[in-house]
Formats: structure tokens, sequence, C-alpha cells
DNA sequence: TATGAGACTTAGGAGATACGGT
DNA sequence: ACCGTATCTCCTAAGTCTCATA
């Protein structure tokens, strides 16, 4: 505990050190009193380098065992086959792993799909000797089920396993991550995020992604750059490997990286959010966001007034940051067609995700949003707009087929940068931070009382994190056991009443009896009953609550919100100005991404 | 000004584990 | 003690944004 205080005044001492080195680019000025800084050019240039050079550098010393391994590939027992054409087929060691990976599959929705066949059976040739690519050249010949039921029976015998099995199975992980899942950064035994290079499979995209089924390719440590200081114990590659490359770049974060193969995109090795290193980071995002909150009268002044402007490109930016901040959209890159599921964020809409009416709902001038955001979660709402922006829109919409760019004139890149002129490190993202942390302190303020029960002030809590997770439309699948669940909820709540019913009753019948006998006993008995009657509808309440609480987040995730949006120290002060104990709040993993929250914050934040 | 690589944050689902009721 | 559900943790895909280069 002493350590960890420790590490927290660090964690002060050294934001001030950033902010006295105007290091950050998104901090630089944060500090108002900073502003009245000497004059001179030169020394200013100076500390601005300085500064540059301290943020880009992220750390001092750095030193780890390098990433895990999966497990090599373990053939099939002699007597699991694959099939072809009806005929048992031994398959090279190559093409016998790749078979593996889609027959456990075999059960789930993704090997219906004619993308995903596709995509794997291609992949899958390519992995074959010559002789077998000769054979088997189609997939609706080919027979899984006794691959697939190898697997499931070895599912089932793992689960079945006696609970001493378990405990050594658990203790031989726990001495893996003892070993590879922390690092020492700058002397500080930190937790690493992910220290398991991922296995090979077959890629799972989101929505309808055109590589979905492809191979995923077993990693190598030659595929590795191993990045570490160079006076520490560089990690050792397996037996007979060698790193692709190890490097000592302290300006960059990560312990390990590849390229991997589907969409060659880079993965990295990197911290756990609980990490010093990413906590500051955290802490800085919400700053950032703070300072929007002073500035965001004129930033929203402006915009509307970009509305009316001559030119096309600043009507176009002006409706844009609009949504943006009014809808909490995403910014909206530009992807490659064809590359990845056909998803938009702002500066991506299309016209045809997007329906104006002059009047829809007893509203007038509406917009019908439809379409697809990140991760293939459909964005639908219907919302009212100033009548300028709906001028605009429909101007943006002439002579435009549907399947092109509303916003054709500006791209993110544009957006971000005048962003940036308004407010030093603003960028779009920053809108959603900030609105997401506004909303839950103002849900928060209205929805807690101090005269509330403790499960009152939870639920009261979990609507305001609602109120932003609609915002920045943060779904679920709904669970799978929802409605029945639901209904066992709603059987417990009747039962409940029942009791209650009951208790109030013989409360009744006690106080009658007591009116007559006006003895001690019968008194005492009144007493019981009171209490009976109390608790009773106490637990009635709870249900009661946990009913509406369910319900009310059959689709909602609010989960993303809480880890990426909102203020920790908001929802700490919040606890300690209504008495209620942090960890109803957050679990074990989230109080050690907020440690830096928890510490500093008292109950008179404010974000 | 466009393009793409690189680094980092944000995201939902799967599987593992914890928990509460019987 | 067991079982089914709720919650947590892990996983890795999918975004955002910056920077270098042409």
């Amino acid at each position: 505990m002493s350590r960890y205080v420790f590490r927290i005044v660090q964690v002060v001492n050294y934001s001030l050190k950033l902010n006295g080195h105007t290091s950050v680019i998104c901090l630089r000025n944060f500090d108002s009193s900073r502003q009245n800084l000497p004059k001179n050019a030169t020394k200013k240039r100076r500390r601005w380098e300085e500064g540059q050079s301290l943020d880009r550098q992220k750390w001092k010393t750095l030193e780890h065992k390098g990433p895990l391994f999966p497990p090599e590939y373990e053939p099939l027992p002699k007597n699991v086959s694959f099939y072809y054409n009806g005929k048992a087929v031994r398959l090279s060691l190559a093409a016998e792993e790749v078979v593996t990976f889609y027959a456990k599959m075999l059960d789930h929705e993704y090997t219906t799909k004619e993308t995903f066949q596709k995509n794997f059976f291609a992949d899958w040739r390519e992995e074959m000797t010559a002789e077998e690519r000769d054979l088997i050249r189609k997939l609706s010949k080919c027979d899984f089920q006794e691959i697939h039921k190898y697997f499931v029976e070895k599912a089932e015998e793992k689960k079945a396993m006696t609970k001493e099995e378990k405990r050594a199975l658990k203790e031989e992980a726990n001495k893996q991550t003892e070993e590879y899942g922390y690092c020492l950064l700058d002397g500080h035994r930190e937790k690493i995020g992910n220290f398991r290079v991922e296995p090979p499979g077959l890629f799972r995209g989101r929505g309808e992604h055109p590589k979905m089924g492809k191979l995923k390719k077993r990693i190598l440590p030659e595929d590795i750059t191993i990045n570490c200081s160079e006076d520490s114990k560089i990690p050792v590659a397996p037996k007979g490997h060698s790193w692709k490359k190890v490097q000592h770049d302290n300006t960059v974060t990560w312990l390990a990286s590849w390229v991997e193969n589907v969409q060659g995109s880079i993965k990295y090795i990197m911290l756990n959010p609980s990490s010093k290193l990413k906590g500051e980071k955290d802490w800085q995002k919400y700053e950032i966001a703070r300072k929007l909150k002073l500035k965001v009268d004129t930033i929203r002044r402006q915009y509307c007034s970009d509305w009316k402007s001559r030119e096309m490109k600043k009507r176009q930016r002006g409706v844009a940051v609009y949504f943006i901040d009014k809808l909490a959209l995403r910014a909206g890159n530009e992807k490659e067609e064809g590359e990845t599921a056909d998803t938009v964020g702002c500066c991506s809409l299309r016209v045809e995700h997007i329906t104006l009416h002059e009047e829809l709902d007893g509203q007038e001038n509406m917009v019908e949003f439809d379409f697809l955001g990140k991760d293939s979660i459909r964005y639908y709402n219907k919302v009212p707009v100033e009548k300028r922006v709906f001028k605009n829109l429909k101007l943006f919409m002439e002579n435009k087929n549907p399947e092109d760019e509303l916003f054709d004139r500006i791209n993110t890149t544009y957006l971000n940068k005048t962003l940036n002129e308004s407010m030093m490190g603003l960028t779009a993202k920053v809108f959603r931070t900030f609105n997401a942390s506004t909303t839950l302190q103002d849900q928060l303020n209205k929805l807690t009382h101090a005269d509330m029960s403790l499960e009152e002030k939870i639920l009261s809590y979990n609507r305001a994190n609602r109120a932003v997770a609609i915002l920045c439309n943060h779904q679920r699948a709904a669970p799978k056991t929802f409605e029945k669940s639901m209904q066992l909820l709603q059987e417990k709540i009747a039962q409940k009443r029942k009791q209650l019913d009951e208790a109030k009753k013989e409360l009744k019948t006690a106080q009658t009896q007591h009116k007559v006998e006006r003895t001690d006993k019968s008194r005492k008995l009144v007493e019981k009953k009171e209490k009976a009657v109390e608790r009773l509808e106490e637990q009635l309440k709870k249900l009661l609550l946990q009913m509406t609480d369910r319900e009310e987040n059959k689709v909602i995730a609010l989960g993303t919100s809480k880890l990426n949006y909102l203020d920790p120290r908001i929802s700490v002060a919040w606890c300690k100005k209504f008495g209620v104990p942090v960890e109803k709040i957050y679990n074990k993993t989230q109080r050690d991404k907020f440690a830096w929250a928890i510490d500093m914050t008292d109950e008179d934040y404010e974000f």
C-alpha cells in the first residue's frame, strides 16, 4: 500500500513536470498560469524543443522477457480423419492444422457464410501439398465431422477434469503470467496487457467482412521485433529461433510487434491499462476534454456561423462538427474499399445514410440516420435539427447518388486541423469524451439524492451511465437467456409480494391481539411482525429495482463508456459524496486502471 | 495535398470464473 | 455441493490520429 501511495505521488509530480515543460502537445498552454511566462522567443522555443523530446521519450529503461508463444500444433490421433468424397484422407501437417481451425467452428454461423467458406478454402489450398491440392477441389465434398467430434469430446474431457487437475493447470498458467506477464519500466514492475502472441486461426471479422475465413498464419520469432532498452537483459528467442530485429526505441511504448498477414497491419505487445504509462495518458485525455469544456461555447458559436459561410467546404465542416458534437459521432476516416466491412463515421457518411423529413413524429426538420458504424454496429436515430442545418443537408445532397459522400469537400484530416486551431489538442474524438463525461456528471447530479438507499443510488449511477452509453451508441447482443431470466425474476417478485401480504396480515392479527392483551409478550410479537414486514418490503423494492435495471440494460453495453469515456474522477467524487463504496461502481480491474483517479479525487471534484 | 505506415485507443464477443439459490 | 446465470477477463478487431514521404 505504501509503495502504491508513493507511486501516486510520483505520478502527480510527473504531471506537474509535464505541464511545467509544456511537454505534451495537447497540454501545451494547458495550465493557463503558464501563459504569462517570459516572452523571450529563443527561450520559449528551447523549452518547446526540450518539451517535445521529453514528450516523445516514453521511458528511460525497459526490460522484459519477450512475448509468450502459443503451443505448437498437436497432430490429430490416427483414428481421427478428414474425409474427401467419402474417403479418408491423411493430410500433411500444415494442411491438417488449417483444417482443424475450420472443423472446430463447424457449429458457428460463420461457417455457413459464402465469403467465409470461399476465403477459408482458398487459403487452405495454399497450405496443401501439390497432391492434396490436386485431390481436394471442392469444399462441398469435404467432411470435417469426425474432426469436429474429436474436438467436442476433448472439450468435454477438459470440463470433466478433477479439481486437482484443474488446479495444476491453473498453477501452470499463473507461472507463465508471472514470468511473461510483467516488465520493468523505469525500474517499476508493470503488468503487460497482452503478452501472448496471437495464435494461428481463421480470421473472424465483424459484420460483412470481405476477408472473413482467411488464414491467420502462425507467428514465428523470426517475425517479431523486440523493443527494449539497450542495457537491459535482452529477451531470448525460443530455442533454435531468432528475433526479426531487436531495437531500442524509447519514443514508443510497445515491447514487441509483428505484421499480421490478413490485413497487413502491425500488432503490438503493450502495457496493461493499470500501468503508470497508460494511466497518465488516460488522465491527460480527460484533461483535454475538460479544456474543451471551457472552450466549447466559442467553438459551437463558430460552427453555427459556418453554416452560412459562402464556402461550401466550411459549411460542410460546420455541419459535420455539429453532428460530432451533438450526436457523438466518430470522425469517420476514409477506408480502403473492399478491404474491410462497409462502415462509416461522420466524414464518410453517404447520402444513402440519411433521410430528411420536413416533418416527422410531429417535429420539424428531422434527420433520420441509419448506417453501420464501428464494428458494424447499427446507428439508427431520428433527430430534429436547426433549420439552417436542414437546408444545408438538402444542398449537400443535391444532384448526388445514394452512394456519394454527403460531405464530399472535407475529410478527417482537414476537420481535425481546423479543430486544432480552435484549441490545441482538440480532435474529433475529444467531443465524445467531453460529451460523455459531461452527461455523466449532469445525470448524476439530477438523479442522486442523499436520502436514497444504497441500491437506489447504484441504480441512479447505472442510469447515468446508461444515458452515456446511449449517446455513444454502445450496444451489445441481448443476452441469450434474457427472456428466461427475466421471467424468473418476475416469479420471484410475485412470490415476494405474496409473502409480504401474508406478513401484513400476521401483523394485523398481532396488533389486534395486542390491543386486547396489552402484555409484554403481545407487544413484542407486534414489533417482530413489524420488522418482518419492513424487511420484506425492502427485499421487494430491491427486486423491483433489479428488474428495472436489467430491462433497461437489455441491449445497452455500459462497460465501454465506463472504461473509455467517463472521467473516473466524476465517479470517485460521486462515491465519496454519497457514501457509496467505490467497489460498487468499479470492479478490481477497473480500480486498477483508475488507481490514479481513486487516489487523487475528493468529493468536490467537478469535471 | 495525397498516401500509407505506424502507434495507440476504443470496441464487442467468447470463454473463464464467481456467485447466489436450491 | 451443485447448477445455472451474472460478471469479469481476455482477446483481438476496428477505429482515430500523427508523422514521414513524395
